[in-house]
DNA sequence: GTATATATGATATGTTATAACATTATTTCA
DNA sequence: TGAAATAATGTTATAACATATCATATATAC
């Protein structure tokens, strides 16, 4: 059983102890973010499941499968990129912490860590002196990865 | 002499002294920035013109102008939001650091801090030990403004 | 097995942004 | 001054991301 197998495998366990499904062209979708192991578009996951699945799904079911696919935990939509990715915790059984993403500008490859909360707690500090709080507690910055440098 | 009319004549002045020139139609799209005291988009910006000087702005000259004015540090552009504000120092004599943005989910009010060195080093630092590193020192976070709540 | 709820399809349109090429205005300097 | 060069703006087309609305198909409950 491949790693995205047994993953899409796991989510579909996920889904349905939430009564929920993760159907058939939901998992296409989700095994789409699992394999490119980078930040896909709505429009780039379309391409995949054509390529990859001869399905041609319509922009509107895939914005619908993504907002599914999020609220169930399984994907995180990147703001800042308007990309999506998988959430690199679906495998594992323990509640994770907000993530905190690194997106490269040049390759749309992904890191998704955790800060350190002293950092964060500092940062909102500063953010709530200025009379606001942050909307969300994910954080997302732009940066380069090792391979892309500058 | 109001606010923004000072403003525009330092731009104005801070232009020419770096040999480039603010023409009417830029100085326009600035006034708009400047008067709104908020995140605008290009669109909106050109809504601005030609309810305020009956002037047709195209998309594609909006846009020109805000690189322009992006340019000679008039105005910040807000990757997150996807709009554009002035630059809150451009009155300033002072050469300012590089801006961090709280930005209104809500209302698209934007409030431009500075978070200290401390912070952005250690963010800096985690960063790097995931391999990656910063695009840009301009930071920005969605927020809410106190009059907007959650 | 019909009713209900859930999932997906189809069509149209909105919003942000850029490419490519054309025209107008301004500056330069022989 | 006036032709050449440069700068600013206009025009058109189109790409990429996203949502609203209404229609249809599929699964589930009772």
């Amino acid at each position: 059983m491949t790693s995205t197998a047994k993953v899409i495998k796991h989510a579909k366990e996920h889904c349905a102890a939430r009564g929920s499904k993760l159907t058939e062209k939901r998992s296409q979708v989700l095994k789409g973010l699992l394999e490119s192991k980078k930040a896909l578009s709505a429009y780039e996951l379309i391409d995949y499941c054509r390529e990859k699945f001869d399905q041609q799904l319509p922009a509107m079911s895939v914005y619908r499968i993504l907002e599914f696919l999020e609220s169930e935990n399984l994907v995180h939509r990147l703001e800042l990129a308007k990309k999506y990715v998988a959430c690199s915790h679906i495998a594992c059984d323990h509640m994770h912490e907000t993530p905190q993403f690194l997106i490269c500008n040049s390759c749309n490859t992904v890191e998704e860590i955790s800060i350190s909360n002293s950092i964060i707690h500092s940062l909102r500090n500063t953010i709530s002196k200025a009379g606001f709080h942050l909307a969300s507690p994910q954080l997302e910055f732009e940066c380069y990865c090792e391979a892309c440098g500058t």
